[in-house]
DNA sequence: GATACGTGGGA
DNA sequence: TTCCCAAGTAT
């Protein structure tokens, strides 16, 4: 066996002794729930993801239940998880494995970033957890470690700092049983080397740190450039009829793609009175959003495609923006 | 290479 | 309040 760095050395001891081993996903591993975790868990915190993650396993325990299931079951479940393409994906790499690899996951690294919403990081992460063979990581975590503990400056996502990221987890990462490696690099970056206030002094490579060395780890990792949001308008129109409430399906791909939601039109309609208004955060934009009541007998013109009413009794049987559930929530109680 | 894509937590 | 960030990928 090739010679491993010391450094790889420690992080797979410390992993064993002081890393995380009780995560859902972790128990009784099966290369469905590393993916499935894994998608879930892209831009979106542990804590944040394992309620989702135990119901999804019961409602797809496998992938020939996903494949089966519709889009609407998919999303339904993942309301409130966002960046809705991970759940069309996921049922959508169901079913290419069940077309095209006999419902079992390719081991190598280019059949898996071949999935449906499978990437560098996906496809090593599943080859590392689900197969213990070499799958390098470079996530968040890791990007924050490598940057302090080799003092890799530069913004984080620029190409060339990437690219030394990626060099060096191909280095570190052992040839064979490579999990342990993975998710010690995942767990020190999540535990110890956090963002703000890292612990370094229970870090098991803080001899070998370049940052804790030259006292910089708050400047690293490099900050990135931060950009003017944009504010955006949008007009969404309040329909019922017999208690219940108008919805159109939103187009993929696009905000909320998948989603039902409140039929969205450019302009304010006229004759409507304006029921309520909501703002709401994305990432990439501020939404300020109107929502015009219809009068009465006023039909909604051209809305029937992709279009349903709701039962408002019923409508956790629906996947909804979390913004739009909330504004209809508060909207009930006052009536 | 730059941008779109959600939401909630923490400082 | 506002901003950054969290197990990134697709186009």
């Amino acid at each position: 066996m090739a010679q491993q760095s010391k450094l790889t050395d420690t992080i797979m001891q410390w992993q064993q002794s002081q890393g995380r081993h009780n995560l859902p996903w972790q128990q009784t591993i099966t290369p469905y729930k590393v993916h499935v975790s894994e998608i879930m868990l892209q831009q979106t915190q542990v804590a944040t993801v394992i309620p989702y993650f135990q119901r999804w396993m019961a409602l797809f325990p496998d992938l020939e239940t996903l494949a089966a299931a519709s889009e609407d079951e998919v999303m339904t479940l993942w309301q409130g998880l966002g960046y809705y393409t991970r759940a069309r994906n996921l049922r959508k790499a169901a079913q290419y494995l069940n077309e095209q690899h006999q419902g079992q996951y390719p081991d190598d690294l280019k059949a898996l970033e071949a999935i449906p919403g499978v990437g560098r990081y996906t496809a090593g992460a599943i080859r590392s957890f689900a197969f213990n063979s070499y799958g390098p990581i470079v996530d968040g975590n890791v990007k924050r470690l490598f940057a302090r503990l080799f003092g890799i400056y530069g913004e984080p996502n620029k190409s060339s700092v990437n690219k030394e990221f990626w060099q060096q987890a191909e280095r570190l990462t052992p040839p064979d049983n490579s999990k342990a490696f993975a998710q010690g690099v995942l767990d020190l970056g999540a535990t110890v080397c956090k963002r703000h206030n890292p612990l370094c002094t229970e870090c098991p490579v803080q001899a070998d740190c370049f940052a804790f060395e030259h006292d910089c780890i708050e400047h690293l990792p490099s900050a990135k450039k931060s950009k003017v949001k944009p504010v955006k308008d949008a007009h969404f129109l309040w329909h019922t009829q017999d208690n219940k409430l108008l919805f159109k399906k939103r187009p993929s791909p696009g905000i909320w793609g998948g989603l039902w939601c409140l039929p969205e039109q450019q302009e304010a309609p006229e004759n409507a009175s304006l029921l309520g208004q909501f703002t709401h955060q994305f990432s990439h934009y501020s939404l300020q959003a109107s929502v015009w009541q219809l009068n009465n007998v006023q039909q909604p013109a051209g809305l029937y495609q992709n279009t349903r009413l709701q039962p408002i009794s019923e409508l956790q049987q629906i996947g909804l923006p979390t913004p739009v559930r909330r504004f209809i929530e508060d909207i009930q109680t006052l009536v």
